[in-house]
DNA sequence: TTATTTGCAAATGTTTTGCACACAT
DNA sequence: ATGTGTGCAAAACATTTGCAAATAA
């Protein structure tokens, strides 16, 4: 893994500031569902679904609707403050803190599930280079690798 | 598209000779059934769903359940005939006949569906070796742009 | 005060599955 | 004869939605 994970966790004051970007900037409300969300999305060590957050939630006696859940985890996405990772159609959707990161893709341990990130700078630029060849302007782009992480490959 | 569609189609004697070795390899029954299936999906002209193909054999008055075509679609995905295209999530999967065609990857535009194929080796080299890099062992990929085609981007 | 937000339960949409019957070998 | 395959309806499952009650501004 080229990234450590402490150095882009967000320390309590980070994250109540990034919770009044976030509310602000989308003519939110501050509540305390959402504040909850925001808190725990963003110390999450990796990637998490919906589902880990509603239990995470709840064993912390701060029970959330899931209701709430999903709707407070799409606008984090909409808003450009949370990445969301599809892994396959009949799985829950991941996500993870974006916080200044560079965009980056995903191997996919098929039997563990561990999810390794890397970047490629020259595959982006083929990649844009491809879409400019079709005429085709790229909004988001997936690029993920399924397969036996080190540990699992022996 | 760099690709031509009819190029790549089969006539009906090579879908049933593709047929029998569908079934033989996988020691299969030949049925009515996997026969209508087989013979619609690789006369397709472009990406379908299991819910496309279901209501183009009902329209041609024969009946194939649901059940058994997602079945069946699963069978031909397994044994290699058709390749599988996870748009999103929550979206039903495509599938295209494979047929001695090369991978790719897929564009898709957000605006009107169309599905725009490429390839790029360079790309494919560089996925390899970033997954060499992790030790990483690859066993499909899937490289999706998303955004507007040629036409929906004026 | 009033427009948002929440929680609940019900709906959604695709795919899978249990089971009894039908059929290919 | 016997193991497969089929159709049906129900289940699975993550996510979304309608609605009434609660709450932030």
């Amino acid at each position: 893994m080229s990234q450590n994970d402490s150095e882009h966790r967000l320390n309590s004051e980070q994250i109540d500031e990034l919770f009044d970007r976030f509310i602000s900037s989308n003519k939110l409300k501050h509540t305390a569902q959402r504040l909850k969300i925001v808190k725990r999305a963003f110390s999450m060590k990796k990637h998490f679904s919906a589902d880990d957050l509603y239990h995470l939630l709840k064993r912390e006696k701060t029970d959330v609707s899931k209701a709430t859940i999903y709707r407070t985890l799409k606008l984090l996405v909409d808003a450009n403050f949370l990445d969301e990772l599809e892994i396959g159609t009949r799985q829950a959707k991941f996500y993870e803190p974006i916080h200044g990161r560079e965009h980056h893709d995903h191997m996919i341990c098929l039997k563990c599930g561990r999810i390794v990130e890397f970047t490629d700078q020259t595959i982006e630029k083929l990649q844009q280079q491809a879409a400019e060849r079709n005429r085709f302007r790229v909004l988001s782009h997936s690029l993920k690798l399924f397969g036996l992480c080190a540990s699992c490959n022996q």
